[in-house]
DNA sequence: TATTGTGAAAGGGTTCACAGCG
DNA sequence: CGCTGTGAACCCTTTCACAATA
């Protein structure tokens, strides 16, 4: 459907239009203005508009958008039509708060496997998943037909698991480990770093002010 | 130190550019190029000098930038060069797993306090600090000195504890709740959401390859 | 009349290319 | 000679402003 590349920023909008409109829905509007979405989303109108243009037109001119409608398409836009059959490298304690998240359920992302080289881990069960050998991700994940890998190993292990996850023919990594990853083109990446997150903040408080003061 | 504002990216790109020269110093190099710290990074050179040029000239035309001095540097440009007091608001799996993540305390952000609403938590010990109610999160981080807030509780509970915080003095909140906050201008905000990320991937592995074949 | 959809303009980050210098 | 530092060019994203229209 998109006909021109679409930016990193504005599928991240998506997801949070989609969450907006998950509200919206379960209250009952039937209807939603530009002006309003960006309101609760903290965007400017124009932005959302433009956002949405590059999948269709959605919306009723001196109406606004259908809420269910909308919801349904952007779903749709970010690939949420379906299910997606996830699995977890590292079974520490991130990965066990991974493993648990209702928010990952609940857009359809299900774990179908969990990776540890711990031996006193192999072999343990998470609720339906019995957590198997780091070694045997290639196999394991391909046979479950894993479509996205998460990479929550400490920063030493993080590359062998993409590797193992791409020859198992993964389609996409979440990576949390704390450091650059190489894997195939034809393999989707994203880096979730903490610490980055953290520094960010830390830099902004150092900072504050003082970006007009020096001069 | 900036003359003007600094980019988010480029403040991003310079914890990736520790991130490394951690690296590089723990194995006795003494000069990197940018060329080098590129590629090690997954950047151009290019945007590793204009990146480090806002903030001066740290390297030797010629010979490249030096290690250590380089390191120390960008560690003070982030706000690195002391502690920082942590607290942390929900207890639950994902804050526990902060909590514990080594990479926080290594670049010295230390967890000075820890907040819950569940009662059969509150006055249970996570190692030196007692989780206390999220009722007294404004007195207790004000006590403490809490200086960054991070939010790990269900959507529900987000905005109620970053007004505490914000009540408290705290200077930035990290926020791991999927929905938007609204904090004071004074207090620094960045959000997490793992639902955001995943559902890129997800976006990602849908349109492949679709978006030139669409036309 | 209210609000969308969208070209055009503006803004800002990235890349280029080369002068400057050790 | 090699590599930095940086103004200028480029490119992409955001914002503006308004014609289109339910």
């Amino acid at each position: 459907m998109p006909a021109r590349k679409i930016s990193d920023s504005t599928v991240r909008r998506l997801s949070h239009y989609l969450r907006i409109l998950e509200v919206l829905e379960a209250d009952g509007r039937t209807t939603v203005s530009s002006d309003d979405l960006a309101e609760r989303g903290g965007m400017t109108p124009a932005q959302v508009r433009k956002d949405l243009s590059h999948f269709g037109s959605f919306g009723k001119r001196g109406l606004g958008y259908p809420v269910p409608v909308l919801r349904g398409r952007i779903a749709d836009i970010l690939g949420l039509g379906r299910e997606w059959s996830v699995c977890l490298v590292g079974a520490g304690r991130l990965g066990a708060a991974l493993y648990q998240y209702d928010g990952f359920r609940r857009q359809g992302f299900r774990f179908v496997a969990v990776f540890d080289n711990d031996p006193a881990k192999i072999g343990r069960r998470w609720g339906a998943v019995t957590i198997d050998d780091v070694a045997d991700v290639a196999r394991v994940a391909r046979e479950r037909e894993v479509e996205i890998g998460i990479v929550v190993t400490p920063a030493e292990g993080a590359q062998e698991a993409a590797d193992r996850l791409a020859e198992a023919g993964v389609e996409a990594i979440l990576n949390f480990a704390p450091r650059k990853l190489s894997v195939p083109p034809e393999v989707a990446l994203r880096d979730v770093n903490l610490v980055i997150e953290l520094e960010g903040l830390s830099f902004a408080v150092t900072h504050r002010g003082k970006i007009l003061a020096s001069r």
